[in-house]
RNA sequence: GGUCCAGUAGCUCAGGGGAUAGAGCAACAGCCUUCUAAGCUGUGGGUCGUAGGUUCGAUUCCUACCUGGAUCACCA
C-alpha cells in the first residue's frame, strides 16, 4: 500500500525539513475527494507544529520534498492545508496489470497458526428461526468468509441449546397437547410444529398465571406457583435424571426441529465445521462449577445452590448452579468456552450473540477469570444489534416475529415476480430462472441485513418490502450482469482480451513481466479519463477495506465499499463508451477495467456470502 | 435507580478531529433506433438530540442533560 511508504516519506521529510521525529501515525492519509483534483490527500495540519509555517507553506514544502523523491508521484496543489497528489498514470497501470484477475487480490496470509473460533447462529430448539436469527447467521457466516480472505484459520461453531427450561416446556406442552402429531401427519416442517407447542404452553401458562392472580397472588408468587411451571421443571429434572421415555421424546423433538434447521440453514447458504449441542457440553461446566467450589473459589449457599461472587466490581454475584443441582445458562457456557479452548488452543473465541447479552458475556469472562482460566482473555463478544419491527421488539412468545422461511419465501416470490415483470427471463431455462429468482432474493436479503453495522439496531418493516433499487442487493448484482454481458459481446466481437475467468500465469515476482502486460494491456497513458481513474482509485482500496472489515468485524464496510464502486462504475458505464470506443487499445484497456470491477464486485460479494449471476 | 448502546434529510442508513456533511427510498424534472433503464443526470430537503468543554479546527473527542432501546432472572 502506497499509504504507508508515503507516510514513511512524511517522517524522512520532516526530519531533514524540520529536524523533527513524528510517528507515522499522525499523519492523515486518505483519498481525495471526487471533486478535487489529486488521488490522495494528506493533511498537513497536524505538521504545522513541526514545521512552524503555515499550513500552505508546510504543504508546499512536503510536497516538493515527496515529488522529488517518490516517482510514483506524479505532482501536487495545495488547498489550505490540504496536499492533493497524484500519481502518475504509470503507478496505476502497473497495479491494474498485476492485479487485474489475481486470485489473490484482497486476500491475505497471517503466519500465525492459531485458529479463531467464530461461534454462531447458536438457536435453541423449542422454536424455529425467525429474523433476528437471520441476522445473526449471515453476520457469522460473512464474518468467517472476511477473518478467511485476512488469512486466518476460522472455525465455525454452532452452539446448539438443545436443553433446559424452555425446551421442557414444549416437550411438556406436546405431552399433554399433542396427541401424537407429527411433522408427517401435520404437514408441518419440523421446527415449525414444535415451535407451535412452546407458543402454546406460553399461552396456557400466562392464562394460569392470570387465574392464580385473581385469587389474591401477586405476578411473581403466580408465575412460581403456576402448576405448568412446576411440571416443566419437573420434567428438566426428570431429564437431568435421565428418564428413558422423556429422553426418547426429547430426541424425536429435536430431531424434528433439526430437520426444519437444516432446511433453514442451506436455503440462507451458511455452513459450520462443527455443531456442539449443550445436551453434551453442560455437565462439563457443573465439573468446573464443583471443582472452583472445591478450591474455595466459589460460594455455597444454605440452601445448596453455588454462586460465583464478584467482590469489587459492582456486578454482586451470580447463580452457577440450581440448590437441586441443575445447571444454568452460565453453567454450561462456563463449560464450553473451557472446552473450546483445550481443544482449540484458539488466538480469539468470538461469539456472534445479541447485545441483550452483553452482561451475560461480561459475567462469563469474569467468573472464568476467577476460576483461574485462561480461556477467559481469548473471549471476545460480538454484540450486534436487534432487528426491530415499527412495533417495537420481536417476541417469539407474543408471536410477533418475523418467521425466517417465511421471509425466504417472500423475497424469493417477490424477485421472481419483479424480475418477470422486467421481461428479464423471458429466454431464460426455467431451472436457470429459478436460480435466477434465489440469488437475487437472498442477495436483496443479505445485503438488507450486511450493509448496516452490527452494533446498531436496525429496523425492518414487513409492509415496505425489501427494495431492489437503489441501494441494495439487486442493484449490485444487476452491475456485475451487465459488465459480464459486455463481457460476453466483447468476446463474440473478437476482441482479443485477457479471459477474465482464466487467470494469467503469475510470475509476479519478475518484475519485467508485470511491464510487458502493461504495454500489451495498456493504451497510451494520458488517456485515462476522470470515471476510469476513479474506478481504479476504488479497485485500489479494496485490500484494505477487507483487511479493516477484518480487524472491525464488520461486513458492513465490505458492503458499503462495493456500493460505492458499483456507483462508480455505472457512471463510467453510462458516460464511457467502451465498444463503441474506437481505438482497439482503449477498447481493450476498458474491457479488462470493467472484468477487474467485476470480479471485486464478485469477491466483495461473496465475502457478505450474496451469489452474483452471469446474467440478470 | 445502576450499567451499556444509540440519536445525522420526511423514512432507512453511510461517514467521521479537518475542505461546501453523503447515499438510497419517497417527490419533481430529464435521458432508451447506440455496450442490459433493477441504470444515469438534475432539483428540492440538514442549527449532525441540547448545553457546555478540549482544540488552530468538533457533526466526530470529553462532561452533563434530554430522548429511545437493551440489561441488571434459580429464562436462554
Amino acid at each position: 500500500m502506497i499509504g504507508n511508504k508515503i507516510r514513511d516519506c512524511y517522517v524522512t521529510a520532516v526530519r531533514e525539513l524540520y529536524k523533527q521525529e513524528i510517528s507515522p501515525e499522525i499523519i492523515g492519509f486518505e483519498k481525495t475527494k471526487r471533486d478535487i483534483d489529486g488521488d490522495f490527500t494528506v493533511v498537513v495540519f497536524p505538521l504545522i507544529r513541526y514545521s512552524r509555517k503555515s499550513p500552505e507553506v508546510t504543504a508546499t514544502e512536503l510536497g516538493d520534498w515527496l515529488t522529488d523523491k517518490l516517482p510514483e508521484i506524479l505532482k501536487f496543489h495545495v488547498i489550505k492545508g490540504f496536499l492533493n497528489l497524484t500519481m502518475t498514470e504509470e503507478f496505476w497501470l502497473e497495479f491494474l496489470a498485476k492485479e487485474a484477475f489475481s486470485n489473490e487480490f484482497g486476500r491475505s496470509r497471517k503466519p500465525d497458526a492459531a485458529p479463531i473460533v467464530l461461534e454462531y447462529s447458536s438457536p435453541n430448539t423449542n422454536k424455529p428461526l425467525h429474523l433476528g436469527h437471520i441476522r445473526n447467521n449471515l453476520l457469522g457466516y460473512s464474518l468467517s468468509l472476511i477473518l478467511e480472505a485476512n488469512g486466518y484459520d476460522v472455525r465455525k461453531v454452532n452452539l446448539v441449546n438443545d436443553r433446559g427450561i424452555h425446551i421442557c416446556k414444549s416437550l411438556f406442552a406436546y405431552m399433554k397437547w399433542g396427541g401424537g402429531e407429527t411433522p408427517e401427519s401435520s404437514g408441518m416442517k419440523g421446527d415449525h410444529l414444535v415451535g407451535k407447542y412452546y407458543v402454546l404452553f406460553e399461552k396456557e401458562y400466562k392464562k394460569e398465571i392470570c387465574e392464580l392472580m385473581t385469587t389474591g397472588m401477586t405476578e411473581e408468587e403466580a408465575a412460581k406457583s403456576a402448576d405448568l411451571i412446576t411440571e416443566a421443571q419437573e420434567i428438566l429434572r426428570q431429564w437431568e435424571a435421565k428418564d428413558p421415555d422423556i429422553i426418547r421424546l426429547w430426541r424425536t423433538m429435536n430431531g424434528w426441529t433439526y430437520e426444519g434447521f437444516t432446511a433453514t440453514y442451506d436455503r440462507l447458504g451458511v455452513e459450520f465445521d462443527k455443531v456442539y449441542y449443550e445436551s453434551d457440553t453442560y455437565l462439563f461446566g457443573k465439573e468446573l462449577v464443583y471443582e472452583g467450589l472445591e478450591n474455595r473459589l466459589l460460594e455455597r449457599k444454605a440452601d445448596g445452590s453455588i454462586w460465583v461472587r464478584f467482590p469489587d466490581e459492582g456486578l454482586d454475584e451470580k447463580l452457577l448452579l440450581r440448590a437441586d443441582g441443575t445447571s444454568v445458562y452460565m453453567t454450561q457456557d462456563l463449560g464450553t468456552a473451557e472446552q473450546r479452548y483445550e481443544e482449540y488452543s484458539p488466538l480469539k473465541m468470538i461469539y456472534v450473540v445479541g447485545n441483550e447479552q452483553v452482561y451475560h458475556f461480561d459475567v462469563l469472562k469474569r467468573a472464568l477469570r476467577i476460576l483461574g482460566k485462561p480461556s477467559a482473555e481469548t473471549i471476545y463478544h460480538l454484540s450486534y444489534g436487534m432487528v426491530e419491527l415499527p412495533e417495537g421488539k420481536m417476541k417469539s412468545r407474543e408471536g410477533t416475529v418475523v418467521d425466517a422461511d417465511d421471509l425466504m419465501e417472500e423475497m424469493y416470490r417477490t424477485a421472481e415476480e419483479t424480475t418477470r415483470s422486467l421481461g428479464k427471463v423471458d429466454d431464460f431455462p426455467e431451472e436457470e430462472a429459478n436460480v435466477l429468482f434465489d440469488t437475487i432474493g437472498m442477495g436483496a436479503l443479505k445485503y438488507f441485513i450486511l450493509k448496516v453495522d452490527p452494533k446498531k439496531n436496525m429496523l425492518f418493516d414487513p409492509k415496505e418490502s425489501i427494495d431492489f433499487n437503489g441501494n441494495t442487493g439487486p442493484f449490485i448484482q444487476y452491475t456485475y450482469a451487465r459488465i459480464q454481458s459486455l463481457l460476453r459481446k466483447a468476446a463474440d466481437a473478437g476482441s482479443a482480451i485477457p479471459d477474465p475467468r482464466y487467470p494469467k500465469p503469475c510470475h509476479c515476482e519478475e518484475r519485467s513481466d508485470a511491464a510487458t502486460e502493461t504495454s500489451s494491456l495498456v493504451p497510451r497513458p494520458s488517456s485515462l479519463v476522470l470515471q476510469e481513474r476513479e474506478i481504479i482509485k476504488l479497485l485500489y482500496q479494496y485490500p484494505s477495506i477487507v483487511e479493516q472489515a477484518g480487524e472491525e468485524l464488520s461486513p458492513a464496510l465490505i458492503a458499503n465499499y462495493i456500493y460505492e464502486l458499483v456507483k462508480e462504475y455505472n457512471q463510467f458505464y453510462q458516460e464511457v463508451p467502451v465498444l463503441r470506443e474506437e481505438d482497439r487499445g482503449i477498447v481493450i484497456f476498458r474491457l479488462v477495467l470493467s472484468a477487474f470491477a467485476g470480479d471485486v464486485i464478485r469477491k466483495g460479494m461473496g465475502l457478505l456470502g450474496i451469489r452474483v449471476p452471469e446474467r440478470m
